[in-house]
DNA sequence: CTTATTTATGACAACCCTGTCACATGACAA
DNA sequence: TTGTCATGTGACAGGGTTGTCATAAATAAG
């Protein structure tokens, strides 16, 4: 958390400050980022970083809380979960508004892979939050299952874990060269496997 | 490429090199490794470096080159692209194949995972050439398409793209904290899902 | 034995980084 | 005005990194 000093400062000094970490954090990973890019980006000396914030953790914490409020948001007033849409078509349209989101913001979608690329302590533990908030997705897949849309014997928690790779590294192949409609294509692509596989269908099996 | 003189010098010497690389490299991404800790490791004087690579790249891509060499060894050794075995069980003996290789080579293991975690131009341009080597299992799989096992209207590119994506996520995993057991049947699940879908299979569809 | 060539070596320059700290400045109160 | 407290500030210590280069040592050739 940032110190008292931080939030009594000029409001245009803090999002100064802000944006400078976004603009380091979505160019650099985490453990490459540099404090002294920052402060010079922020336009601030360096011993006030240190009157503001405990160290880089401290400032990514924080920067990664407001994004995450703001995401949140979206998906809140989105209302896609009080439907009675079927998992994959809930997915999809949660896909769609991530990727509506990631588009606007770019640099704070870059944040989050490039969280995904880093592997020191700290991250790891922050990136075991933002993973928990899959559980939802956990429900209505069983959900799914209770409405005889999806077979009994199917490993739901594998499923969640395929469908959240798949998902990330669709997401790292856009952001490097592919184009929407391109990723759009492919996520259905993959949900059409995941639903019906890709082995022909021999009757009499289960 | 070494210099000539690197490859003049005592194969004792070489190999000390050569190790203390794979001990840095697999322990830290290769942007972040340290040309001081080699040499450290090494005993050698950081001047005679400097005579035996040009730079840290040229050492990097001398010991990915050595080390696919041991490990392309040991997949034609094992000779499973000789048979008529479907896709699947094919590209679970490769994986069974990599996991042993794994085993017991662990650092050159966890050298090709730091490699995917890393996204400088030097790595993503070596990442495109290993990458190439799939090719020969999208050939497998159009053969099982030919031969029935496979529905025609199924993308190859993108399946081989899903298990390849999959796989790694699951050798990740696999380092971080599961058993090897927990690891093969993590990927039986998977080959079985993406075979067969997940969805209840109901009559006269396709 | 002497000269030429190759190889070995570590000090060095130049550039990063972080966190601290003594001091300067501003603001508000007595 | 003087004192107190909050804030601003950049120099500094101590750590890291890479690539070069003058010199020393070893080896080969004449």
């Amino acid at each position: 958390m940032p110190t008292a000093t931080y939030f009594n400062l000029d409001p245009e000094k803090q999002r100064r400050i802000f944006a400078a970490a976004v603009e380091e954090f979505s160019t650099r990973r985490f453990s490459e980022a540099s404090i002294n890019q920052i402060v010079k980006n922020a336009g601030i000396p360096r011993g006030s970083f240190y009157q503001y914030f405990e160290n880089k953790e401290d400032l990514y914490l924080y920067m990664i809380t407001e994004i995450g409020k703001e995401k949140m948001q979206r998906f809140e007033q989105a209302r896609v979960f009080d439907t009675e849409a079927d998992f994959f078509t809930i997915y999809m349209e949660l896909y769609r508004i991530g990727l509506a989101w990631a588009k606007t913001k770019p640099e704070y979608n870059r944040i989050f892979l490039l969280m995904e690329l880093d592997d020191s302590e700290f991250i790891a533990k922050l990136r075991k939050l933002s993973a928990e908030g899959f559980a939802i997705m956990k429900d209505l897949l069983e959900r799914d299952k209770k409405r005889g849309l999806i077979r009994a014997d199917v490993d739901t928690d594998l499923v969640i874990d395929i469908l959240y790779d798949l998902m990330l590294q669709s997401f790292k192949r856009y952001y490097l060269r592919s184009s929407e409609k391109e990723l759009l294509r492919r996520v259905q692509g993959i949900f059409q496997i995941i639903k019906e596989g890709i082995a022909v269908k021999r009757e009499g099996e289960g």
